[in-house]
DNA sequence: GCTCGTATTGACAATCATTATCAGTAAGAC
DNA sequence: GTCTTACTGATAATGATTGTCAATACGAGC
């Protein structure tokens, strides 16, 4: 489908120079300022409220962007959607309070090992998992 | 909202007496049928190509009703579509293969444990969790 | 600083899964 | 067998997400 410009000198290391917009800032940024996970509706409605023109569209593509370059991780809510949140630090888990969405990062080491042992028990490979937990926070709980 | 019935008198255990329909065990006998998890959709249009007349608003109840009712488990796909699957045996996790589509269920008591303690460590109560691990399972790596 | 090519944007239409609506049907109590 | 009403199926409605496309603005080159 894409015969034409592979001329064979060299391949461009960057085919589709990325460029900073402010749009990409807000989001990214919003995402910062966000507590927990939020859907790119929210994200787009904060960002409205706050006097910008942002599209919808742009959102999602920004947050796509984010979430593909490693800056931002992504889950289903139980309703479908799909939620956001800006992490940078690698593999991780998340503990999120069902109340107020207040987020904390695990380390899963242990978990990350029994998942790898279980597939491989079972003659799985190339094994990845999905782990979340869900819970009241201590200032939900009171 | 509803001040209307409550006289008093006592509260009645069933107020809607479920009826026994052959498009409910169609499902319950389909999803029985199918390998790993399937959607909505999928069931609904092997029940079409096996000449039931069944509609897809239907298949939705049936599942929503099999998955409260504890007879089936249901996840989310990457895609954002609910899964479905033949799952009686109280809680445990699925070890899925991203090809095929088998499931392997598994139990986790280590990551339960271990989710329960992550969460009262961060002062979370009433911890639930999700633990889905997905790999190529043995028939199709090679 | 100005110009120009094009990646990006925003409004809107299109898509897709799921849910609500509603008149007709049939399960099951009597 | 009769009757109440839960259930069904076709379809419309909903809501999140993605595709389209003309207009815009980023940023490299001058």
């Amino acid at each position: 489908m894409s015969p034409s410009i592979s001329g064979g000198q060299n391949e461009q290391p960057a085919p589709t120079a990325k460029r900073n917009t402010w749009q990409k800032d807000a989001v990214r940024h919003a995402l910062n300022e966000a507590i927990g996970f939020v859907s790119a509706q929210q994200l787009h409605l904060v960002l409205r409220n706050h006097g910008s023109t942002i599209g919808l569209a742009t959102v999602y593509r920004a947050l796509a962007d984010l979430a593909e370059g490693g800056d931002a991780d992504s889950l289903q809510s139980q309703d479908g959607e799909t939620l956001f949140r800006a992490c940078g630090n690698g593999h991780h888990h998340h503990l999120i309070c069902k109340s107020c969405g207040t987020t904390v990062e695990i380390e899963a080491g242990v978990v990350e090992s029994w998942a790898d042992g279980v597939a491989a028990a079972n003659g799985f490979t190339q094994a990845s998992h999905t782990i979340e937990i869900f819970g009241i926070c201590q200032k939900c709980g009171k």
